[in-house]
DNA sequence: AGGAATCTTGAACATCGTTCAATAAAAAAA
DNA sequence: TTTTTTTATTGAACGATGTTCAAGATTCCT
């Protein structure tokens, strides 16, 4: 229902009609509708890290066109998903109860598929410097997804749209390399001026 | 209302009693509860216009420096009035029913800050191509906001979150800048070995 | 078979946005 | 000033919706 209608379009009622039992009877089943759209985000997320897994794998092994190819799989895989992939980040939680342990995990599995490339490509960086950086490349690509799949402002076309993502993760890992390489140049430089 | 208790907070009888009226009244100074809130929108989208013309023009006057401002800007806007700028995206009309021309408009003048720098930075692009790059440049940077900002997961502290998008930001920029240049000089060769 | 545990039901509750006939207030006309 | 017309305000009522719960049906174990 929520592919179908969307997140606001999913009412008790009607979900207890389609899986023929009394509107009460769902509670059976789930302790609210975010457990339910909890788990239908779990579900979510599993078949996006399938969709990542197989872009990460596919095709050039070099880290730079890995990453894009994920950057490419996770637009595509929103296209593809919208009603699913939106439900994953619209929905919020009432302000006091939390988000349980094994939706946050889910969560978290994502960065991975950023995180090895990242770090083949930025190899003096610490891991915690890697995660804070593989969280902002992917929050990079997240928003150009979101903002470019919302056919309301501007109907951008999706090829057009891949084409952006590609050009500007590109962008993203030619200035981090090339920051990198300057700074290992400097601190090169100091060291043998340090030893004359 | 929306500012302290967020959009799922603002009830119309809560309204009405704040200011003074029976429920139904407040519906003689707006159609909907989406209009309300486009209105509040277009207020909150002004302040932010405000916010980010004065990191435009404050400071090293470099596109390069100006952007990185001007990204900064919005991540400070957003924290300073997170509930406000939430309510901007968060909000969704129903299927059948259009956002209004006036707020469309309020929208789009957003990538105009952005839109001036880069055309400095790459004085070769097409209006068009500058368009579609600033968009994708602002996606980019409102993401990295948003998924920042997001306490639930991850609780970044602000500072760091600056500096990341900065970080990231100067990458984006140096990285379109070197290809453009590549590409320049690519096309310079291919027609000096023309003239041959 | 009989009893205990569980599941299912559908009515009821609370909370929303929204509407509307009745009423009050204001403005215009006499 | 008095009457009439227009406008604004009220608060009860409607329809949706998430959630609860006592009563009844079903299943399971001994």
């Amino acid at each position: 229902m929520i592919a179908e209608r969307g997140l606001a379009g999913l009412k008790t009622r009607d979900l207890a009609r389609e899986i023929g039992c009394a509107n009460g009877a769902v509670y059976n089943l789930v302790a609210d509708v975010d457990e339910l759209i909890l788990r239908v985000g779990s579900r979510t997320l599993l078949r996006l890290d399938e969709a990542l897994s197989a872009a990460e794998s596919a095709g050039d092994p070099s880290p730079h066109e890995t990453l894009i190819r994920i950057a490419i799989a996770y637009c595509d895989f929103a296209a593809e998903n919208l009603e699913l992939w939106r439900a994953l980040f619209e929905h919020r939680m009432e302000a006091d109860k939390a988000v349980p342990d094994w939706s946050v995990n889910d969560q978290m599995q994502l960065f991975r598929h950023i995180y090895h490339p990242l770090a083949l490509l930025l190899p003096k960086r610490s891991p915690e410097e890697l995660g804070i950086t593989a969280r902002s490349l992917f929050s990079a690509v997240h928003g150009m997804v979101a903002l470019g799949l919302e056919q309301k402002l501007v109907a951008v076309p999706l090829p057009a749209l891949r084409n952006e993502i590609a050009g500007l993760v590109r962008a993203m890992l030619d200035g981090l390399v090339a920051r990198a390489r300057r700074r290992a140049r400097r601190t090169a430089a100091k060291l043998s001026a340090a030893t004359d």
